[in-house]
DNA sequence: TTGTCTCCCATGTGCGCCCATGCTATCCCT
DNA sequence: AGGGATAGCATGGGCGCACATGGGAGACAA
């Protein structure tokens, strides 16, 4: 099993833009199917689906998989091209200079409300990048959301529900 | 797995009615099977299926297996004549510039709504070429559509969804 | 001619590539 | 255990090239 994306870590975004890409998480990148010593590492940064101002990242694996699902459904389907524009068109890929480091497009730090650092957070298999005060106020709201959702407090009840829904 | 199609670049579109093709996207017209450099760079512009004021943009690869689907239809089906007349009377085979550049015809531009400002909208295996005011609209409907299409809050709920419906 | 499209050449700027610095944590040797 | 060397990492900055854009000259049609 491939190492996965834990942990958070807060980064500055200098004056043009650019971030450093947490050291562990590069690893990560790293072990993407058919990655070698001294290829660029590569990722792909998507504006939140939910519309929630930050982005998630997902290695080159994580989003071919999430491709040949859009690919999957019928060439003119409506879901395909709303699923697409979501996925692809609020996009980007890139690949990290030899520090590890990219640039933040003007756009995509208006739209994640970030400017002079930038939260890293760990998601298993994809991690997000947050304002601080963006990514406290989301802690927050996952914490309500989990007490109301469930009670009375077991998250590993939570993880079965969620199986039984998508796996039958 | 080649790059795909991803992200959004506003371009100009100057007196003589020429746009560049974003650079990104140039990368991916590239990776058609048999392109070698040197090679001019190749796409196809078709009108929207929808009749938006957009233009649908493939690479030479993709408007093959395109083809090949409509083949595939009965001979006589209404689908079949739809998609043929859409696809080849409102399309046209394009070679950029050594800028990478094309021009847009002053019809294609008319139906398209396009005058000063040009949209790129990636779309994994495609691209889409929009007015930014058309291009705004699309955005609001698709998300209009998307929050009416899932209760209540995942993207890849929906996705998931879609492929229960079309794959069984 | 006039208008339209295509092939070149020109230009400025922003982004990516590369080198540099300082910090910290780890390891090794005494 | 302590101290010094070292390697990995976050961050800063400079420089050059690729890219977006402008415009001129020629080709072809009306």
């Amino acid at each position: 099993m491939a190492q996965r994306f834990r942990g958070e870590w807060t980064h500055k975004v200098d004056a043009k833009g650019r971030v450093s890409v947490p050291a562990p998480f590069r690893r990560v990148l790293e072990s993407v199917q058919g990655w070698q010593s001294g290829d660029p590492v590569q990722l792909v940064v998507v504006l939140d689906q939910d519309e929630r101002p930050c982005l998630n990242v997902y290695t080159t694996d994580e989003i071919d998989q999430i491709d040949d699902l859009i690919a999957s459904l019928p060439r003119f389907a409506r879901e395909r091209e709303a699923l697409s524009t979501r996925l692809a068109s609020g996009a980007e890929h890139v690949t990290l200079d030899e520090n590890g480091r990219f640039g933040l497009t003007k756009e995509m730090r208006a739209k994640a409300g970030i400017e002079g650092q930038a939260v890293f957070a760990g998601l298993i298999d994809s991690f997000q990048i947050w304002s601080p005060e963006g990514y406290e106020e989301k802690k927050a709201r996952m914490a309500d959301w989990i007490k109301e959702e469930r009670d009375p407090n077991d998250l590993f009840e939570l993880l079965y529900a969620a199986q039984q829904k998508y796996l039958g």
